[in-house]
DNA sequence: CATCGGACCTGTTAGC
DNA sequence: TGCTAACAGGTCCGAT
């Protein structure tokens, strides 16, 4: 579900409502996630004072003085500020709650999330080896040119791969590659640098234009005010195989890349 | 090193 | 109606 905009809106959602205040509980109803939420998790945030609510990549980051809380939403996961009396649905799996009277609420049906506890100042592997945000002014179309010599994979998962550039999941690449004009089955290493250029500066407004409009609502995808996000409308390819596409007519074109979904315009991309 | 397929899960929908 | 298969926003890991 989350991609970078969605995970920046969640951010956005909850930052509000956890800065300054103190964690009085925290429960893990299921532990089974992507991996075992150490017991640590639980013991280390309670009683904490939230500094500050961070993102790296698509993992949100609980700031506090005795470490930090590094989340993952996987693909089906949610947070949602919630009063004590809402009621438990399935896949409620852990509540963190705060003194001012409120819970913070994580919902994942298919468990694809993540949450470990940092030591203060400290690192952890799934963080060491991230490649650049999108917004960082190293990233650029020299930066992915570069990166992409000699590669034989598809520019499409080139792209996906956090190793090269973080926060691009499978609907803003076909979007950000539609943007930039670019076959999203073309070999990365066979991309111009001035093709690069184009597509870094697509992945930044696509991304910053989802952002603005709450991210994309698909299926079930909620910001922490509860709101949907709106670029849905705003879809150029992406979950519209056979339909006009949106510039020439053309039919989109469905095809499967990395064993993902992958939609484009044959005429408007090359 | 780069690439590929499989793995982890549940829920929804399309098709028979 | 019921069953089955395909598919879904992520990404790690091991084999090649």
């Amino acid at each position: 579900m989350p991609e970078l905009p969605e995970v920046e809106t969640t951010r956005r959602g909850i930052e509000p409502h956890l800065v300054k205040r103190t964690v009085t509980a925290a429960v893990v109803r299921e532990r089974r996630l992507r991996w075992p939420v150490p017991r640590s998790f639980e013991t280390s945030i309670s009683g904490q004072v939230i500094n500050a609510v961070r993102r790296r990549a698509k993992y949100l980051i609980v700031d506090t003085a005795a470490g930090s809380a590094l989340l993952h939403l996987g693909m089906s996961g949610s947070l949602r500020i919630v009063d004590p009396t809402t009621p438990l649905k399935k896949h409620d799996h852990v509540d963190i709650a705060l003194d001012s009277g409120r819970i913070l609420r994580y919902h994942d049906p298919r468990r694809f999330g993540s949450m470990h506890w940092l030591a203060p100042h400290s690192s952890h592997p799934l963080l060491d080896e991230l490649g650049p945000e999108p917004f960082d002014p190293d990233f650029d179309g020299a930066y992915l040119h570069r990166r992409a010599k000699g590669r034989r994979v598809s520019v499409k998962v080139f792209i996906m791969n956090a190793k090269i550039v973080v926060g691009v999941g499978n609907i803003y690449a076909s979007e950000a590659l539609f943007r930039a004009g670019i076959d999203p089955r073309r070999s990365a290493g066979r991309v111009s640098v001035q093709r690069y250029r184009a597509l870094a500066e697509a992945i930044r407004s696509t991304l910053g234009d989802a952002i603005e409009v709450g991210g994309t609502t698909l299926r079930d995808f909620y910001g922490g005010d509860g709101e949907p996000g709106y670029f849905r409308q705003k879809l150029m390819v992406y979950e519209r195989g056979d339909e006009p596409c949106r510039v020439c007519d053309t039919p989109v074109r469905r095809v499967v890349l990395g064993q993902r979904a992958t939609y484009f315009c044959r005429q408007c991309q090359r």
